[in-house]
DNA sequence: CGTGGGACCTGAACGC
DNA sequence: TGCGTTCAGGTCCCAC
C-alpha cells in the first residue's frame, strides 16, 4: 500500500509524539515480523534508549534509537500509530514499542507483509535504494534513465533506480508526462525524460500536500485517511473517462502489476 | 541484464 | 448465505 507520500505523513505525524520518549518495552504475537532478530533480543537492545529522531527514507520508516535504528517497512497493509495498548486498538497488530507515559507505537499489519527491523547502521539501505525522488534534479533523473531498455513503468517502480515510487504514483506520473507504460527507457527523449522527473515530483508532492491516499487500508497516524486518492487522475479508473481528455482509461498489466494509462495521452 | 512466475498473507468485492 | 475467484499501495527469490 504506502508509498512515498503515504510513509512521509506516517513519518510526519508520528514526529512530534515519539521525539525524546524513552523504550521501555516491546511486544508481538507474530515473531516472524521481526525479520532479523528475537522480540528478547530486540527488547534489551532497545530498553532504556530514546528516540533521538524519525525520518523517512524510500518507503522505510527509520526510527533513531540513539545510534540504533529500528526500521520499519510497511509493505501493503502496514499502519503505524501510538495506542495506549499493546496490543494497539484493531486486531490486525502484530507488534508494539512501549514507550514512556504509557504509549505504545502499534504496527498493524492485516496481511503481514510488513517488517520491523533492527540495525546498528542505515548502510545497509544506502546499498539497495536508488536517490530520492524529491531532491533530484530533472537532469540527474534523465542521467539514471541512462543505458536502461526496460519499460518505463517497470523502471520506475525499481527501487535500486529511485527510491519511494509505487504502482499508484508510477501510473499518475506517466499519464502527467504523456508518456506510454510500455515506452522502453530508451526510446524517451531527453526532453520526455526531464519531464517524468517534474511530473514525478509533482505527483509525490501533491501526494503529500494530500496526507497520502486511502484507497483501503492506509490510515495516517491520527487514524483518519488522507485524500490523495480524491486526485487521481487515472490509478483505479478503469473505463471510467480520462480526466485530462474523456477518454476511457485502460487497465493492462506491466511487470505483474495493474497499469492504468489513457490510450489518447498516452500514445506508444 | 532482464523477465516471468511464485511465494509471502489476509480481506474485500463480486459472480453464481 | 455460502463458496469460489480475483484483486490489492510491495519485495524477494528462482528459473530461464
Amino acid at each position: 500500500m504506502p508509498e512515498l507520500p503515504e510513509v512521509e505523513t506516517v513519518v510526519r505525524g508520528l514526529r512530534p509524539d515519539l521525539i525524546g520518549r524513552t523504550v521501555v518495552g516491546a511486544w508481538t504475537d507474530w515473531p516472524k515480523v521481526l525479520d532479523d532478530v528475537s522480540l528478547v533480543e530486540l527488547t534489551a537492545t532497545l530498553k532504556g534508549r530514546r528516540i533521538s529522531a524519525i525520518f523517512r527514507r524510500g518507503k522505510y520508516i527509520c526510527v533513531d534509537l540513539e545510534g540504533v535504528f529500528l526500521v520499519i517497512h510497511l509493505r501493503m497493509t502496514g499502519r503505524l500509530y501510538l495506542s495506549d495498548r499493546a496490543e494497539g486498538d484493531d486486531r490486525w497488530v502484530h507488534f508494539s514499542l512501549a514507550l514512556d507515559q504509557n504509549a505504545h507505537m502499534a504496527f498493524s499489519d492485516s496481511r503481514k507483509f510488513g517488517r520491523v527491523l533492527l540495525r546498528h547502521s542505515l548502510d545497509f539501505l544506502e546499498a539497495k535504494l536508488g536517490p530520492e525522488p524529491l531532491t533530484l534534479s530533472d537532469a540527474d533523473f534523465a542521467d539514471i534513465l541512462q543505458g536502461s531498455t526496460r519499460a518505463v513503468k517497470t523502471f520506475l517502480l525499481d527501487q535500486a533506480k529511485i527510491a519511494g515510487i509505487g504502482n499508484i504514483y508510477a501510473d499518475e506520473s506517466l499519464l502527467r508526462a504523456k508518456i506510454h507504460p510500455l515506452t522502453p527507457v530508451d526510446r524517451l527523449s531527453r526532453k520526455q525524460a526531464c519531464a517524468l522527473g517534474a511530473e514525478i515530483r509533482r505527483v509525490l508532492e501533491a501526494g503529500i500536500a494530500h496526507e497520502g491516499a486511502s484507497i483501503s487500508w492506509y490510515r495516517k497516524p491520527d487514524g483518519n485517511k488522507g485524500e490523495s486518492q480524491q486526485h487521481f487522475m487515472v490509478y483505479g479508473r478503469t473505463n471510467l473517462p480520462c480526466k485530462v481528455c474523456g477518454t476511457a482509461v485502460q487497465r493492462t498489466v506491466v511487470g505483474q502489476r495493474g497499469t492504468h494509462f489513457c490510450p489518447n495521452c498516452q500514445r506508444r
